[in-house]
DNA sequence: TGACGCAACATTGAATACAATATACAAAAA
DNA sequence: TTTTTGTATATTGTATTCAATGTTGCGTCA
């Protein structure tokens, strides 16, 4: 492999570092040609955006039950800042709040094992939600959608807020196409 | 390593086959101590049932919306084939039954990521389903249960199947926890 | 008896070596 | 020109070796 010149560093930690990454689904392994950074098509993307919309939709609906007052005033001064960010037109800032946001009502659905799958599943589409993230004109949107969001982890609506949450996604993948389309 | 010698195989291939099985979360590394097999605790179980249960609920929304008649016609079938298990008292073939159609289900959601994450999971899972598999107070109601599932498959009622499959993993998780709790 | 220290041992990460197999490309044959 | 063939190269799986590091158990000393 040319990467262990590069890298300067032999093939057996370079061979693990790969099978993670190849487990992790980032890279993807052509026998006998190497391996080569995964360029995920359209359909493998919208399949992933409606998994990660169904997983945080779940959480979302888990945290409505077990989010704590604090944990919840925590998403309302995100929300708020996410306004801010609007306001001053800082696009980056958005998405690393935007980010923070989902997160957050992951994390509070307190199930470990649907943080690490949303983690994994999210550090996929990573790249391609930033991507899709410099087309402006659903911003607006977006960002009213956030206050539904909060208004109805507030109000416990889970329910509501799974449906909410997995919409989200589902607009997500709608910006992500037309990036595709054009 | 002492299971080198016991498979013959040296260091760098048992690693890698070790790491996958950790990435898998089958197997866990102790630091300096070696890896056991994972023997996940209670609260870690219920965690993954109920992840399991989120999956493959929206799974069988899915399905709902992309299976065709035919696919639900095996689900018919397989679900026939449960019966006949009960009246021959068949656990076994009872338990590779109840694994079919939830794998079946999961597939006709057509999607990979869902699958693949479900797959995953469900390997975890597999030997703790098994063990509760044994009790034999709540057959006949997992039965009915799943006369409900195929009536909503049939009926194309995404979110009642959605919620009937949660409460069916559900149902496993109080069965597995009087496992422990005995 | 109990705490401390040291030597033997095991785990871990990494480099290197080797054999097997597949690909790529150029030369030779049809 | 197209097909075949053969050789050079790259990938892949595996074994072996080395150094670093942490654990374990035993003997020593208070």
């Amino acid at each position: 492999m040319n990467l262990c010149k590069q890298l300067s560093v032999s093939r057996t930690p370079l061979r693990e570092a790969l099978k993670q990454l190849i487990a992790e689904g980032l890279v993807e392994q052509i026998p006998y040609r190497g391996v080569v950074v995964c360029n995920p098509d359209q359909a493998s993307i919208e399949q992933m955006l409606e998994l990660l919309g169904a997983l945080e939709g779940f959480a979302g609906e888990m945290a409505c039950l077990r989010a704590t007052p604090e944990e919840i005033d925590a998403i309302r001064v995100l929300t708020q800042q996410m306004h801010e960010t609007y306001e001053k037109d800082e696009r980056l800032s958005y998405y690393k709040i935007n980010q923070s946001i989902h997160r957050s009502i992951v994390e509070f659905s307190k199930n470990g094992e649907l943080i690490r799958s949303h983690e994994r599943l999210n550090s996929r589409l990573y790249r391609i939600r930033f991507l899709s993230n410099r087309r402006t004109d659903r911003w607006h949107t977006a960002i009213e959608e956030h206050d539904a969001i909060l208004r109805n982890l507030e109000q416990r609506e889970g329910l509501k807020l799974n449906k909410l949450l997995r919409d989200h996604l589902g607009h997500t993948w709608t910006k992500v196409k037309d990036l595709y389309d054009s």
